[in-house]
DNA sequence: ATAACAATGTGAAATAATTAACATTTTTCT
DNA sequence: AGAAAAATGTTAATTATTTCACATTGTTAT
């Protein structure tokens, strides 16, 4: 593992992803080179940002031709992918978590959902696009047998912290709660958290203020 | 306004809409005071941030009993809330686009979805979650008669540019892009994006570099 | 009454992230 | 060949955000 990697600011992480999924569209546009300030056009940022995230992870571009797509989003792989990929599992499968599996599945990848859960009886049992749903009483034996690391949370509000607590004791090692209540997790265990009335309260504040 | 709004720092305006939904959940429990580590153990951020947060807005609690949790509650409201409530709408009525507006309707706030728009001829003229379902060539009207000012887009990636636009040309004043292609607006609109997948690579970025 | 404690409020310091400035280099034009 | 243009790479400056450190002050215990 690059030395490189262990010292990436949080917010460079989120834009090399960023950064990949645009590149690889223009990839299958059949651009071969690219400039800083395309990739900047695209992200709403500045060039001398997208040439400061790159240098970051020490990759070099050709003077005056800019950077070449494919070798960007071979090592932007090897920055934030794992090798062998990563597991992933969503708990509750409702509107939300099943909007999530759905939009994953057929996304290649190194991050697949193995697995799903939920406490409804009619949904135990079944598949959502082609991935099993188990009981959450299941999860310790799911997460291990599947090898799963990271958890995504879609049940109701109230169950986030128990189902958290499930997780973590099943050794998952990184949490995406979608659900407005915060939950607690052990200092080794990544967690992020992200609800979209927050989001959408931001919007309209800058709304509001800026006008 | 205050004058005060006008500075707040982009952080301080998400935890703020966070904090408003924690202290609601404490009211709701009976609690009348509550301290800046209790907030702040809910939020998994340090007291003292809660306190900086809180005086930024010029609110001052009691010593030693904390903060009088209704007046925070209110005050809060006046802060990142539109007195007469904003209207909001969707575009883009699939997985997501049905999730959000279920999860938003009923949710008392100040923040309400006005109308859902669609290409679909079976999904047009149809109601979601009570919320009519409108064509999108009649996107310029109803924002005008419906007075909506923030739109949230759930189109394929691919469309999210021209939908943009469109919204942007009916006089939307803020944006709320769920897609995973970038789109771009003028400066004068207020644009927020935010894709999963991103979320979950740095997730599983840092679940793979801390162990 | 007084000391010990536990909370807030905040200037100052530290840290994180962005932006400016510019040296360098390749390409193109004359 | 030499000048002009346009791109990268990077140090330094700036700005934004967080954290430290501590003065202040109600409350409780002795
Ligand atoms: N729908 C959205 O767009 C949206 C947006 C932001 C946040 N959220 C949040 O995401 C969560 C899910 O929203 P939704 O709209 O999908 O709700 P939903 O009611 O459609 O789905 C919840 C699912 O969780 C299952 N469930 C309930 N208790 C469970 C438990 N203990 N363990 C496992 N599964 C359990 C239910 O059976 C159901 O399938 C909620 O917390 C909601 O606040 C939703
Ligand atoms: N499902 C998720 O959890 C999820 C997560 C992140 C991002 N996204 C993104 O959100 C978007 C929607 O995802 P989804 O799963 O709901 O897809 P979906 O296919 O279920 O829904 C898309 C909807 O948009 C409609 N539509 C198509 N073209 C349109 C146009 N020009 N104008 C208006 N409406 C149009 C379709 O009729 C359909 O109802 C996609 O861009 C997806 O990448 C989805």
């Amino acid at each position: 593992m690059h030395l490189l990697m262990k010292n990436l600011p949080h917010k460079t992480i989120e834009r090399l992803s960023q950064y990949r999924r645009a590149l690889l569209l223009c990839h299958a546009q059949g651009m071969t080179y690219i400039y800083s300030h395309e990739i900047a056009k695209i992200q709403h940022i500045t060039p001398v940002q997208v040439r400061r995230d790159i240098m970051l992870i020490g990759y070099t571009g050709t003077l005056r031709k800019g950077y070449n797509v494919m070798e960007l989003i071979e090592l932007i792989g090897n920055i934030i992918d794992s090798e062998e990929g990563i597991n992933v599992c969503v708990v509750g499968i409702g509107n939300l978590g099943r909007a999530i599996t759905n939009y994953f599945s057929g996304k290649r990848t190194k991050l697949s959902i193995a697995a799903v859960f939920d406490v409804e009886p009619s949904k135990v049992g079944k598949k959502y696009h082609l991935i099993d749903c188990f009981h959450i009483d299941d999860i310790p034996r799911i997460i291990k047998e599947r090898k799963i690391e990271i958890g995504i949370i879609t049940v109701p509000g109230e169950d986030a912290p128990a189902i958290a607590e499930i997780l973590v004791k099943a050794g998952i090692k990184g949490l995406l709660n979608y659900t407005p209540k915060p939950v607690n997790v052990p200092n080794k265990v990544y967690l992020e958290e992200y609800d979209m009335i927050t989001s959408l309260e931001k919007v309209a504040f800058f709304v509001k203020t800026h006008h």
